[in-house]
DNA sequence: GCCGTTTTCGGCCCGACTGTTTTCAGTCG
């Protein structure tokens, strides 16, 4: 049976493709509205399939109820077949270039017989959209750079599918006989917030048959660039549409597979910093080997070419012998703060996201909703907040963890919060997030941040940049002045640990810490699935060296209150260490 | 196509931005 994302999906693009044709925008909007009513249905929408009790959800009506048990049932929908036959091929990855839909994808089929990304690249580059009604030079060459970025997007992976992809690499191959050991190295062992390739180290019994076990896997080739004498073809590609290369060390010793571990985690950079004759290098675990080489133990994640950078200015200011390791961990974690229910635009009601934080063994809880402007994620009027407040209260009786009642509040485009000072009075915790007017000039961004930073109630800047990795740059915005701005008024700032965001970006933390901000991992969680994205903002964190009496998440509840307190008394609270 | 209901059909979120065009369509969040 397809599941809950097929379905999605399926929904989706039968509405794209309806919009393409030319039909009716509502019946249009019917089927995206259907989307969204089985994402936000939670996990038992599958049941409810199964039990053909489609119609106890609102927005799915008897139209789409057919589609749906058409597609459950037959694994296919005819109505999508026969659409599919009437839009260009490459409709889908035409729809990923911002700036076009529907209606300009139609125009550049119809008029240019433009079906795909490189159709389209190459009658930008002959110049051939100026001609067409409603497209102009500015457009065309707005959709060139547009397609170079999706072209680099192409070649890396965010964090959390590089995880799946990993999952399912190691699920598979320590099942199989010859294999002794097996762990993921390289970038995604460094947490780095995009992939461009996975790699792995094996030790294998019996190479010849770990090899061909693996034949009846994956198709691979054998690496052997760079590589001489005894480690000639012991690194294989895999090549199965994993869309980033994957490549494994495979060691027919298992007491060298630290070694590897370490050589292969790199990065280039920061090996070759460490300036060392790799054929000095020993030990029987990473502590060792670094002892071997005579350098501090630096954990993994650290373990960039930032590093050495980052250890001269450190060295230079505060006459530190060298950078210290973090010991963050998601053990330290006791706040869940920065989630989202379904009084905004998330899955799950907020029983079920405090019943999952509350399983995850959090002591408190803050949920932030969307505010009031934010009227395409359904945010909260000043009279809904008040009856979440009263819902709060009678959870708090019920629930072990404390309940606080947060907002992410708009920052408007004035730097205003967009509920009156009054009235956040009521919220034990304020997120102030950018959400609206991406666009603006540098000046104008920091000057509007800073206010916002500067409103007595606000307690945390949201994903302080607004990128969304591989797919929007960050806004323009001085992000040092910011810092300073969140130092001076006592705002933490968030390492927003949604994969798509891990925002604050890490190469920035030190710089943050040196000015004695506090900081707030926070899963920016639309389900309760998604609170585990701490683990991402962990990684980010650990990058940038964090200590966790920096995170207000690990401070225990009552000190959280008093910080929360001190704040609103209009103390003074720095960094606690 | 869905919903709500004055049960037979009208309204569907909406405002801002961009690049066009010269008052607006298309896209986005």
């Amino acid at each position: 049976m397809p599941d809950k994302k097929e379905i999605i999906n399926l929904l989706e693009d039968i509405a794209d493709m309806m919009e393409f044709k030319g039909e009716n925008i509502f019946k249009v909007n019917a089927y995206r509205n259907g989307a969204s009513s089985i994402r936000k249905a939670g996990e038992d929408i599958e049941q409810l399939i199964k039990a053909k009790k489609l119609d106890e959800v609102k927005g799915i009506g008897k139209g789409l109820q057919s589609v749906i048990y058409e597609y459950v049932n037959t694994g296919k929908s005819l109505l999508y077949e026969e659409l599919k036959k009437s839009v260009p091929e490459g409709f889908k990855e035409l729809l990923k270039v911002r700036g076009l839909g529907s209606k300009k994808i139609k125009i550049l089929f119809d008029e240019l017989g433009i079906s795909n990304l490189g159709e389209l690249e190459y009658a930008c580059k002959e110049n051939r959209l100026g001609l067409l009604k409603g497209f102009g030079e500015a457009t065309q060459q707005k959709i060139l750079k547009e397609i170079e970025k999706i072209k680099t997007y192409g070649k890396f992976i965010l964090l959390n599918k590089a995880g799946e992809i990993s999952d399912e690499i190691l699920k598979r191959l320590s099942g199989l006989k010859p294999v002794l050991r097996i762990a993921v190295s390289g970038q995604e062992r460094r947490g780095l917030e995009i992939i461009s390739e996975l790699r792995f180290v094996l030790a294998v019994s019996d190479k010849r048959l770990f090899l061909s076990e693996l034949k009846k896997i994956f198709s691979f080739s054998e690496l052997t660039s760079n590589l001489s004498g005894k480690e000639k073809g012991n690194k294989i590609l895999i090549s199965n549409g994993f869309q980033v290369p994957v490549i494994f060390s495979i060691l027919e010793e298992e007491n060298n597979f630290c070694k590897e571990m370490f050589l292969t985690t790199g990065s280039d950079e920061f090996l070759s910093g460490l300036k060392i004759d790799s054929s000095k290098i020993t030990g029987k675990n990473e502590k060792e080997i670094f002892d071997s080489i005579n350098f501090p133990y630096v954990i993994p994640e650290m373990r960039e070419k930032e590093y050495f950078e980052i250890q001269n200015r450190v060295l230079h200011d505060k006459n530190k012998e060298l950078l210290e390791n973090s010991d963050l961990s998601v053990d330290h974690f006791k706040g869940l703060l920065h989630f989202h229910t379904n009084y905004s635009d998330a899955q799950n009601t907020l029983t079920e996201m405090l019943e999952t934080a509350q399983k995850t063994g959090f002591e408190f809880a803050a949920v932030c909703d969307h505010s009031k402007s934010a009227a395409y994620a359904n945010g909260l009027s000043e009279e809904r907040v008040l009856l979440q407040k009263e819902e709060i209260k009678k959870l708090n009786a019920k629930f072990k963890l404390q309940i606080l009642q947060g907002i992410e509040s708009d920052i408007l485009q004035d730097g205003s919060l967009d509920y009156s000072n009054d009235f956040l009075k009521n919220f034990d915790f304020v997120v102030a997030s950018v959400h609206s007017r991406f666009n603006m000039e540098e000046e104008e961004m920091t000057k509007r941040i800073i206010k916002a930073v500067e409103n007595p109630y606000t307690n945390l800047l949201g994903h302080p940049t607004g990128r969304l990795l591989l797919s929007r740059d960050a806004y323009k915005v001085n992000m040092e002045k910011v810092i300073d701005a969140c130092a001076s008024n006592n705002v933490a700032i968030e390492i927003n640990a949604n994969p798509h965001r891990l925002d604050l970006d890490w190469r920035l933390i030190y710089f943050a810490r040196g000015k004695g901000c506090l900081f707030s991992i926070n899963p920016d969680a639309h389900s309760a699935e998604e609170i585990s994205y701490i683990k991402y903002g962990v990684l980010i964190g650990r990058k940038g060296g964090l200590k966790f009496e920096e995170v207000i998440n690990c401070f225990s509840v009552e000190d959280f209150r008093n910080y929360l307190g001190d704040k609103r008394k209009g103390k003074s609270l720095g960094r606690r260490s």
